[in-house]
DNA sequence: CGGTATCCCAAAGGATACTG
DNA sequence: CAGTATCCTTTGGGATACCG
């Protein structure tokens, strides 16, 4: 019979509500996800420790948490040495290189728009408006 | 004096808990915020029901306070015709349209990674260990 | 060192009803 | 039509303590 249309595994759809690339989407927008990311660009392999110091201001159980996320997504692999004390290295995957690229695209974007996004916020009120 | 620095308004650092670029990052991330950007994208003026029925599964609350975010931080403009019935439009700014671009080109390799995500899914059992 | 486990809270977000 | 207002639930995420 007819093969036209695959529905399920072609291609996401994240304006579906149901659709499972969402999950992607929510786990690399999740407070610390993307700056895990960028963090890790580089193809450099990083420790625990070192991530956390390189995140400003993530905790330690929220940076373990993100790293499960963005491990359960194929995009960072854990490597974890038998020696004690741990040491545990994290790096991003192929899958997360590529995700890299477009998370430092935008991170770079933002830090390097920040003037303009000040200026907006000093000529109209918005800070007093709405929460930041 | 000096004016090799300027600490405070030259450019944002993502990874300092304290930067007002964060506030950006937040906004972009919150769960509607990238969608809409996107859905925006392209130039096209959206009324706000034909915004929402683009984006899958948002209600008109979080709509409206997305949009509001994104209006604060000069990336949306909304434009009010003062007829009865109301008529809203909204458009991204020359600043949401650089957005736009980043946003849209995550969502597209999301979009199309989602069968290199779901073979992932199904090779380790992430599914079952982590919330999805 | 690199985590879990537990507890707790603020905030994000949904449902519903109402309004200019 | 395009919102607010109100209420309520969920959950993201911080603090702390403990463990292999």
């Amino acid at each position: 019979m007819k093969k036209a249309n695959t529905p399920s595994r072609r291609r996401g759809d994240l304006m579906s509500p149901a659709c499972p690339s969402r999950d992607v989407l929510k786990h690399l927008t999740s407070r610390w996800g993307i700056l895990a990311v960028v963090a890790l660009q580089g193809g450099s392999t990083l420790r625990f420790g070192e991530l956390r110091r390189a995140i400003g201001g993530v905790s330690e159980r929220m940076l373990a948490h993100t790293l499960q996320l963005l491990e359960g997504d194929g995009m960072v692999e854990r490597i974890a040495h038998p020696v004690v004390p741990p040491h545990v290295e994290y790096r991003l995957t192929p899958l997360g290189r590529e995700a890299a690229t477009r998370l430092r695209g935008l991170a770079e974007w933002i830090e390097g728009s920040l003037p303009r996004f000040q200026k907006v916020w000093k000529e109209q009120g918005s800070a007093d408006r709405l929460a930041r």
